[in-house]
Order: C-alpha cells, then sequence, then structure tokens
DNA sequence: ATTGACAGTTCTAAAAAAGAACTTTAGCGT
DNA sequence: ACGCTAAAGTTCTTTTTTAGAACTGTCAAT
C-alpha cells in the first residue's frame, strides 16, 4: 500500500485515513472546530513546525475538507475555514473524543464537556441505526462487499492438488 | 508538543491520537474489526513492513486496545484480538468509514455495506445525543471547559500599559 | 534432508519531521 | 526616516522514522 494512492485504494477508511490519518493533521483539525483559523495560531497552540503546518494545511485545501480565505489585503492574509466537507468530519472528531473521554481521562474526568444546543444539555454521542435508530455496537454489525469494492485477485496459492 | 507525552495532555483528542493517529494503526484497526488476527495476515493484506507492523502492534497491546493471544504452543504463536477497549473503537472506525462513504466514493459506490444485525438492514452511522436522542452536528454544539482542563498559563503579552 | 509456515528481528538506504533562521509586506510609535 | 512588531510563509541543516530486503528460530510435512 502506498500513501500517494492511498486515496484511491476501494476502501473509505484507507480513502479517508488518507486525508486525516496523520497526527498532526488531527489535531489541526480539533483546533479548527475550535475555531482556529490562523497560521500563527494553529503554530502557537500545537507547537508544530511552520513547515509541517504549511504542508498539512495545503493537503487539507486540496482535499476540499478546508478553505484559504483571504482576510485582508495588502499585505495578502489568509485564514483557513472548515467547508462543508470538513464540518462532515465532525463525528469522527466526536468519536476520538469520547473515545479519549472514557477510556484515557485520569482522575480529574474530561478534559472537555460539549453541550447539544438544541437540548440544552451536556451529552456523549451515540451511534446509531439511520434505519431502525437503534443503537450501533460492534459485534452489532455485518460487513457486507458494495458496488465500490473491487476484489484483488487472490494470491496463487500452493495446494496438495495443483503441480 | 511532543509524541512521546502526547497521552498525557489534557485533551481527549490528543490522547487518543496518541493511540490510534497514525496512518498504518488505523489500517491495522480496520483489519482488526475485519477478524483479521495474524501477524502475517495483517503484513499480506496491508503491505506494512514486518518492523512496522511489529511496533504497532505492540503500542495497541501496551494501550490496552489488544490483546496478545497465544493460539498454540511449540512454537508459541501468538495473534492479536481487540479487547473491549479496542471494540469501543468501533464509532470512530464507523464514522471514518462513513466520510469516505459520503466524500471520497468514486462512481461505483460505496466498497463495503453495513448491516445492522437487530434490524437486518444496511444502515449509515448517525451521530445522536444521549440526552435528547436528536442528531448531532457540528453547528449544533457548545464546548465546555471540563474537569479534567489544565489550562497553560496564556503567554506573556506586551501592551501599551504594561513597562 | 529439504522445504515451508509463522512471528518476528536486524540491517542499510531513503523519506519525513524537528528546529531554527530567514523573507516579504505593511502598520505603529518616535 | 528608523526600528519594532505582526502574519504567513520559505529555506536550511540535523535528527528521527519509515521502507525494503534479508535473516533467525521453531516446528510440521514431504
Amino acid at each position: 500500500m502506498k500513501w500517494a494512492t492511498l486515496d484511491k485504494e476501494p476502501c473509505s477508511v484507507a480513502r479517508t485515513v488518507a486525508v486525516i490519518g496523520d497526527r498532526w493533521t488531527l489535531l489541526i483539525l480539533r483546533d479548527c472546530f475550535l475555531r482556529v483559523r490562523r497560521f500563527e495560531a494553529f503554530q502557537t497552540r500545537l507547537g508544530i513546525t511552520r513547515h509541517l503546518l504549511a504542508d498539512r494545511l495545503r493537503k487539507l485545501v486540496a482535499f476540499g475538507v478546508l478553505e484559504r480565505v483571504a482576510y485582508q489585503d495588502s499585505p495578502k492574509r489568509y485564514e483557513y475555514v472548515l467547508t462543508e466537507r470538513g464540518l462532515a468530519l465532525h463525528p469522527v472528531l466526536m468519536s476520538i473524543v469520547h473515545w479519549g473521554d472514557v477510556h484515557m481521562s485520569d482522575a480529574r474526568g474530561r478534559p472537555m464537556l460539549h453541550e447539544h444546543k438544541s437540548c440544552g444539555h451536556v451529552f456523549d454521542p451515540v451511534m446509531t441505526c439511520s434505519v431502525c435508530g437503534g443503537r450501533i455496537s460492534a459485534r452489532d454489525v455485518l460487513t457486507h462487499d458494495g458496488p465500490g469494492l473491487i476484489r484483488r485477485a487472490p494470491r496463487a496459492r500452493r495446494t496438495p492438488s495443483s503441480s
């Protein structure tokens, strides 16, 4: 598997990993959801090298997750804002946060709380089924081939009956 | 921010990224959920170097996501199975898959379909609120400091009134 | 006696990331 | 006019990771 063509693999995990499967990228996206928008702000908050930050932002823009928007002329200055495509990553970030809350918190408890504006309560994200609305758990899901799957030819195998 | 201490940051994203925020690790976990268990199987399916695979599996075991279980003696052979903690990563993988399905699929459609055993239908994962059951979207969430947050002292700032 | 499976380890070369300094355009204070 | 600061990068060198391939040890089967 090559990184350069990972986004062309017949697997949605691989394709998404091509976009966000990188330590810095996930932390940059976290900050985007916290409304951080500017190069300097990302750099200061994360302690990422400027070189890498520029590279990651370029890639996120190329994948349509962020948009580079001028916020002033002379000198031209740009900031990075989540596109619809980027906002659609919210469930990914929320499920990552929730796993960390439950499995990596120390005695103090969780670092952040999330309030559901429309109901006004602090909540946990729950994965549910789009059809029946029931809770989804790992043991309750079956995987099938979909139309976009291209099966690679299985490797030739020497069997007792083959030459 | 240093990788070695990322799992101690006062942020659940950072802590989770310390465990899974790596291209190979996410692909390894995908395979784990597809019931791949053995070193050779991971290596063949992913094309990862054996060195890195050994390293990533060791780390996942250290973080309690996988368990290394002997499946035969003489010679001792081990396989890697998801723990409860690992199974709890299911929503993370499902939301990653779903984003890829929606935003990275080509004309053929999605590579895999998921069936909800208990209702029998192919479904999409939907993030909902644990309190009201309503759908969660990025624009509908407010973030607050939690008990586990440690704010870093803000950097000294030269202001007109300061010396 | 040889071959092959499996779960790794051990090398070297190539690629990526860290760390620090430098660039460019412009506003502000004196 | 002069120096200072800010923002958004780029450029450079050093260090760390990763890729790629070969090798090891234990056993079973041919």
